[in-house]
DNA sequence: GAACTATATGCGGATAAACGAATGTTATTG
DNA sequence: CAATAACATTCGTTTATCCGCATATAGTTC
């Protein structure tokens, strides 16, 4: 593997990283991994504006991080793989000890 | 769990994704799951100028992704936790499989 | 094809991320 | 207290991201 392949495979990687370094967008991939919805279903059980939604799923299709079909003016989302949910919450438990640690901290300081 | 303090939460678990977010960085975190290294070690083998390791280093070192520990003027760091490398690897597997469904897709248009 | 629903996109502004280049800081050693 | 080595930070610029608001497109129904 040369480097500028190398350093384009990264890149991809870093990509979907990307994807998910949104706050909306992790929670649209966790609402899609209870099973598919469409834009509407995800703009009322998300309390958000549907440009905004509809934006955060182009990024995520960009990506192949999400699936879509479509049934006459209704486009169906559907999370692109399971292993996006399983990093997410690694990554979530890594946050929950990071914050106990900086309690313990906290408590060490007083 | 009140709106707000989940609205914050997931602010954090996005800060942590966007700390893999970049392809340096996941050139940092990879390096140090072989092991602890210090700054000038990084910068040789990942071929990066100095100031950009360490502002790297600076943003993981933020979100609690890597630990350091100071012997003289030597700054040795390590991974903070394998998960992250754990996050990493399925990603990448993720994206491989994209790559992959790209290719079967460019097949069938021939 | 007009009206309607569902979804997508464009625009503009605000905020943040990344980089190279230069400079600061910290600790060691003579 | 130089001089040096190892890291860290600041500055200025460029580029990217996120959002609200408005508008466009696609598909259905009458």
């Amino acid at each position: 593997m040369n480097k500028t392949l190398e350093a384009e495979v990264t890149q991809l990687h870093a990509e979907i990283c990307a994807g998910l370094a949104d706050p909306n967008r992790i929670l649209i991939l966790y609402a899609l991994s209870q099973g598919p919805r469409n834009v509407t279903e995800l703009c009322t059980e998300l309390e958000m504006p549907q440009p905004l939604v509809s934006r955060h799923l182009k990024v995520l299709r960009e990506r192949g991080m999400v699936t879509t079909e479509r049934r006459g003016t209704v486009v169906t989302y559907s999370l692109g793989d399971d292993r996006l949910i399983q990093a997410l919450d690694l990554l979530r438990a890594v946050m929950h000890d990071n914050l106990a640690k900086r309690a313990e901290l906290a408590q060490a300081i007083l």
